[in-house]
DNA sequence: CATGAATGAGGGTTCATTCAT
DNA sequence: AATGAATGAACCCTCATTCAT
């Protein structure tokens, strides 16, 4: 789980009770965000969901798009952290490549909002969230390029372009897990699907996982 | 005598110039929709991109989102044609990965607004179009399964799902080139781009290159 | 029947075709115009329904209000005076009334469209046209009046406002008629409704029948 | 402390401002509507002569056509029974017609909009109100036939078809009252007209008004 | 004469945003 | 802090009208 914190002013448990009720509005905001897209959510339908009046909506948020750009940052704050946890977490690259997917397929499963805002949600809506999206897709592009590239050095991938294959590997990793949550049974098949991706993407790289661990 | 036939004598050449402004304001609407999503574009920037009043997208085209669906499906056909042809006019997997890679790759760099409209551009938008886009994937995902299956029934890949791999296939073109297209100097890179991104698919999916021609 | 002659400055038998072709689409108009009433009928739906472009109505007409309220005119000229001609056929009162209601209804049978232009088809259209409406009632009230007062002349009639007494002859003959044509079978029930509106006239206005002829 | 309910407490009386705004808009929209008739008359027409902005109306209301019909049905609700009880408030014959005129009159004096809205607003407009305008039309014509059909069965009235004769009942009020309204004077002839009216109604129908009280 | 492609003012409606309470 | 009535820019779309062919 994740919790958003905008800057604020206030202070002492008062900003407690504040707190939880930004955040209570953001994780509603996330929700119908990624359910409609930017332009189809209506400021009053995030309200409505969250049981709150409109104008307390601007108390706690100065816009609709700039609360966008700032949960569409947090959230890829936090889906990239996430995963950049899990492979840095390890040292081989196939327990590398294995944990983030493990990672990635986790928050699918578990916040199956936080993919829908990042990899379908806030797509053609605002301008200035073209740039945004790009620093995110670098990110996670960079993301899985680090750990090819520390394998390559240590001579255990084919020569290649890591720059493509770490860019192949988040688009495969997106689409296979876009196509899982869309399966009723998501959740029974998130193991199988943990397998499969790890696999696809060791052989894409040349990877020769006998000889190791 | 020349007067009563002239409105039928031109009727030809007029409806010759109709379809033809016709298909120019479909390819400025793919345009515009491709670069700001289907909400953000309006049927004002249509008609100022191309030049005409507003009441003429309305002689042309019913509204704008019977136009945009009827975009996103040309749009989706062509795209899937071309690559169904370009893989269906090989027999050997590895040819049939290039062949499919190199037309994508090819309408990428000639047609960039195609790539735009389906991939970014429909996202988030009309309810009618969640189904829209569900089928073009699909097509998208079968279209690069059909070859696997046949190899795999002649036993030249190893064990595995088809299924998720070919997403995992249409996932990682997707983004190769969404990223090629990000480039300034994408059609050099092209070749390149084509050579990778086969040769990770065609290792990722355990394909031996080696003994094939 | 009756038919319209807008002004034209042309000549000669080209004159006679172009004013059939002008007479059709006067007509057409009319039944528009009175089954859709002014807003609702199009410039599109007249020359649709007459079979003619869309450049051709601008060609004989100046616009559609001046159309409209020409044929409004027309239209109520037309009815006013088969009226008028009806009663002033008649000496006697009862014969009078009689002889108006029967050209009333025929017309209602025979033009429909005449009777729901005047009465339901211009309302709460034009400004231009309240004028106009008010002149035409005015007319048929007065067309009323002249007949009573002639009689009350002649001491056939009890003491009474005649001006009020005409005003209720009309609205009861347009009530009756509406409520007439509205039945599937209007043409049946014709002669019916003629004896009935004749006789509450009559009664209505105190008219001793019974030592008339 | 007395924030938090402020919004409560004031809620009441800020509800009764909101029903009385929205009356107040809805009596705005009878006066336009009954003037212009429902084509003619903007939503934007309304609003201005309300004072408050575009967006203000569809807080208040789903949508133009919605709040027509509504308050063409709520108008023509009122008229009728404010007929019906003068009528059914009376045993004779005479004396129901009477009392009926002389409500209709009373509310063309006082309410001169609703007899606009329901004669002459609501024509040719919406195809939904067709049919209410038939209801109400239908509603009218029974209201005057059922003492006609009573007083019939006390053997007080001339055979005759009692059904016409409230048609005509309804026309010639209808028509009188308009020309009524259409008086600069037309308070200080009410009660000649009601009389006039009443008159010439109880003779159409034959009814011998001597013997009775 | 006739056509119909083209125009654009204007209408109904939505929705992000403000502010008095 | 919270409310929700009020606002109005901006959207989609219609339709009377023009004019080159």
């Amino acid at each position: 789980m994740y919790t958003y914190d905008m800057a604020y002013r206030t202070s002492d448990k008062v900003r407690q009770k504040k707190d939880a009720k930004r955040t209570a509005m953001m994780q509603t905001a996330v929700q119908v965000f990624a359910e409609k897209g930017y332009h189809a959510a209506t400021v009053r339908d995030i309200v409505q969901k969250a049981g709150v009046a409109i104008g307390t909506f601007y108390f706690y948020f100065p816009d609709k798009e700039t609360l966008f750009v700032y949960l569409y940052e947090e959230t890829g704050e936090f889906l990239a952290q996430s995963l950049e946890q899990a492979i840095n977490s390890k040292e081989l690259l196939h327990h590398q490549i294995a944990a983030g997917v493990q990672a990635y397929v986790n928050i699918a499963l578990y916040e199956p909002a936080v993919i829908h805002l990042m990899l379908v949600g806030g797509i053609g809506a605002i301008p200035s969230l073209h740039e945004k999206r790009s620093i995110f897709r670098e990110r996670m592009t960079q993301m899985w390029q680090r750990p090819l590239d520390f394998a390559n050095d240590d001579g255990n991938l084919p020569d290649q372009n890591s720059r493509r294959s770490a860019e192949m590997i988040a688009g495969a990793c997106d689409e296979a897990i876009l196509n899982l949550l869309a399966q009723p049974d998501a959740e029974a098949s998130g193991q199988a699907a943990v397998r499969d991706i790890t696999l696809f993407i060791l052989r894409g790289l040349g990877y020769n996982t006998q000889d190791k661990t």
